[in-house]
DNA sequence: GATTAAAGTTTACGTTTGTAAACGATTCGT
DNA sequence: ACGAATCGTTTACAAACGTAAACTTTAATC
């Protein structure tokens, strides 16, 4: 064991990967700056969230001279793809369809996005089932609450 | 101020709100038993948390009796959606589709839902942009790093 | 070369969360 | 009517989080 990346972040340590994801590589003093800005954090606190983040494992360190150059460990896409499924473990798979739908129409989409999405529909046609199997425990959604 | 409903929720406090969210109305006993059965909480254990949740102003009692009968203060349906919207904070714009199209091509949709889906695709297309604005803070995202 | 500035590490401390037992009031059974 | 079972409330306590100053080491400046 060691430096297994545990995929669990709070809100703040987000936005510090977001910094380190856009850039790739980069110095904590950007970091600190981009977040000075956003957050209005000052430079300590800012530093606790880079030194949990290393000690977590999601960010690695490339020595620089005697500084180091901050980089993530794990990629944004396949983080944020792992934490919507975090997310989506608190509703019933029945759901999912219908919630995605509702986000959809809420959201901004190019002509590119609509049809990448619509490519995804039509291949998903060809799996789609019939019901949704409810995935939830008793007592937890409305498909098996068993009234009295 | 008093009973603002704050929609912030712990992971814990949401396993209790689905069982809420499930029953309309329900006992302590109800919850407890449930998620004794899916988290193997004691029972001091839910009602620390179902406590917190009234607190917060995300459940209602009913007396009935001397006991309470709880409800939740705000659906499911709009507290998932709110939830989600947080999460996307978290998201450039820019990758909202592309993200959601990755999820969709992950889960298990009926087709119904499809239907449903390429039917809100349909309405988007008449608002869809040519390119999604970026609204990230410079620094923060791909699109408005300054490299040096 | 001594002073200062910068960067990483330690320490600090209040709040929130996870987990639960203890307590107090009440109701129900006998 | 008395003891037992319930149910809500209080108290407890460790770990995680938000927020940040202090300290240490190293590098750069004059």
């Amino acid at each position: 064991m060691g430096t297994e990346t545990d995929f669990k972040v709070t809100d703040s340590e987000w936005e510090v990967m977001r910094v380190v994801w856009a850039h790739g590589q980069v110095s904590s003093k950007e970091i600190i700056n981009v977040l000075e800005q956003k957050m209005g954090w000052k430079p300590g606190t800012t530093k606790t969230f880079i030194g949990r983040l290393v000690t977590k494992g999601m960010l690695d360190t490339q020595t620089e001279g005697r500084r180091y150059l901050y980089s993530a460990k794990v990629s944004e896409n396949k983080f944020v793809r792992h934490s919507l499924g975090d997310f989506f473990s608190h509703v019933c798979n029945k759901e999912v369809g219908k919630t995605i739908a509702e986000v959809l129409s809420e959201a901004t989409l190019s002509h590119q996005d609509i049809a990448l999405l619509q490519e995804v529909l039509e291949a998903k046609k060809k799996v789609a089932v019939d019901v949704v199997p409810c995935n939830c425990v008793p007592g937890q959604c409305h498909c098996n609450v068993h009234h009295h």
